[in-house]
DNA sequence: CGGAAGATCCTCT
DNA sequence: GAGGATCTTCCGG
């Protein structure tokens, strides 16, 4: 676990919430890798992440601001979370204005007897390996879209760095060359391997 | 105002 | 690896 503080409280060498997410998305999809995200005592390290942009066709932000992607546009460090086909939610966390990353995958730690009773299995490797799958078990919904990262019910962790990977983006059609997607080398916790 | 697409996941085969 | 579930959003007409 972590011996720092939280990001937004004991920064990383005096590095505030603002100052860590108000950089570039790539810098911050890498940087997030292996920090730990605890939303209402749920949670882990984060191991996947992809990073979106303003100019990026496979973007919500690419055509500007829209009642659904109004938190994009929130400060850095701002929660958005969408629903995607109808029935799963996605968890991003806003960098500079119209840029954020998503949240892929995150390697169980905290709550993990609440988040295999919301999922439906044991294995620990399924709980939190998707998108949609970590925002099911830590209960992640639209109520609690559009807050800041160092307020509850979240709170994020930081981490000393750690081996990284990267590939293409998944489930996107436009854009889908753009090697935005990031990884821990080695995880287990992955939504997909890395190739 | 209609319709197609969508930053997914699960269950088959 | 393919197909279905499910429904909101947003763009085009």
């Amino acid at each position: 676990m972590n011996t720092q503080g939280p990001i937004s409280a004991a920064p990383l060498e005096g590095v505030t919430l603002r100052d860590f997410f108000e950089r570039d998305a790539i810098a911050v999809a890498r940087d997030l890798l292996g920090c730990h995200l605890v939303v209402n005592g749920m949670g882990g390290r984060i191991t996947e992440t992809e990073a979106y942009f303003p100019d990026d066709e496979a973007s919500h932000s690419f055509r500007g601001p829209t009642k659904r992607n109004g938190a994009m546009y929130g400060p850095p460090g701002n929660v958005y979370i969408y629903r995607i086909y109808g029935m799963y939610w996605c968890l991003n966390f806003v960098c500079t204005p119209g840029s954020a990353v998503l949240i892929r995958a995150i390697e169980p730690e905290s709550g993990i007897v609440e988040m295999a009773e919301r999922r439906g299995t044991d294995q620990l490797t399924s709980l939190c390996s998707g998108p949609g799958k970590l925002c099911q078990a830590m209960d992640i919904g639209i109520a609690i879209n559009d807050r800041l990262l160092d307020r509850e019910p979240y709170a994020l962790f930081p981490s000393s760095p750690v081996p990284i990977v990267s590939g293409t983006r998944i489930g996107i059609t436009k854009n889908a060359e753009a090697p935005w997607r990031f990884g821990i080398q080695g995880s287990r916790y992955l939504s997909k391997p890395f190739r």
